[in-house]
DNA sequence: TTTCATGTAACTTTTGATATTACGAATATG
DNA sequence: CATATTCGTAATATCAAAAGTTACATGAAA
């Protein structure tokens, strides 16, 4: 199975385009991102769907940030990106007749669904805020390495 | 992304095993399971490594558990099939040069892990005997359904 | 009116899991 | 010992989901 970065993606591009007064377009940051401008327009216009950000085409068009930063959480992220699956591993087949098999599923499920439940409740906990700060802080390490 | 199921396979084709006197061939298992019988070589021939099961050839051959399956969890499990990872969602780049990317993959990781490791943990304490004996329960309540 | 930029459908590529084919090796049975 | 059975395994094919690409329409600014 391939990896959905995609919640990845968007964190990367919301923090660059904090760093930017004007709009970025999507040719940016797929430069950024090392990615496609389609893919960026794709997954951003979710955002955009959620009011986090705008775009604008033409002259001077791109993509902005529109929601507060420091309101939005990894959590909301995930609900605008559809809620994807979270896990790699799964049941080999979902509604089986086979008894033994739901015994399996069940066994199974209880864990997925604890463990899911704690990356979502982090998930809740953490704004987009938050990691922006966190990336000034290890800039500034950079600017300022002396302590 | 096609999610791993070998952890429910093989949890699967333990639990019919327990259930027979004799070994099991690939094929009986496979069609258990909905699958093929290769594949129930390739992934039960792990187990066997680990000294799970047993596997003979010829007349009469098969597949037996040679564990105490009331000591093997389903942590163990996890390992034998070599710990496969265990989220479909991840970072876009796992090691970014891109500032930015690194303080987005600092704020994803630590979840992931977080979660990974209750996970780990809830496997560690479900042995699989006590998987069978949630379906020989259930077994009871179809064979007496009056309570 | 030309250029820039998004919007989006359609299609291709890539990747990882699973399935299949084919054949070799070992073992029990008559 | 010949044969049927069953695992062992390499090589290949199929499938599904994510990501990437192409192509072109739409809208806005200079």
């Amino acid at each position: 199975m391939k990896r959905d970065s995609r919640l990845s993606s968007v964190l990367h591009a919301l923090l660059h385009m904090a760093e930017h007064d004007r709009p970025m377009t999507s040719e940016a940051l797929a430069q950024c991102m090392n990615t496609n401008p389609v893919v960026v327009r794709r997954t951003m216009g979710l955002l955009r769907e959620a009011g986090i950000v705008a775009s604008a085409r033409g002259h001077a068009g791109g993509w902005s940030i529109t929601a507060d930063l420091s309101t939005v959480t990894l959590r909301q992220l995930h609900e605008v990106l559809g809620e994807p699956a979270v896990f790699a591993i799964g049941n080999h087949s979902e509604v089986p007749e086979c008894l033994v098999e739901q015994s399996v599923n069940a066994a199974l499920d209880g864990a997925f669904a604890k463990a899911e439940a704690l990356l979502l409740e982090h998930f809740a906990q953490v704004r987009i805020g938050d990691i922006a700060a966190d990336f000034a802080r290890r800039h500034q390490s950079i600017r300022t390495p002396q302590a």
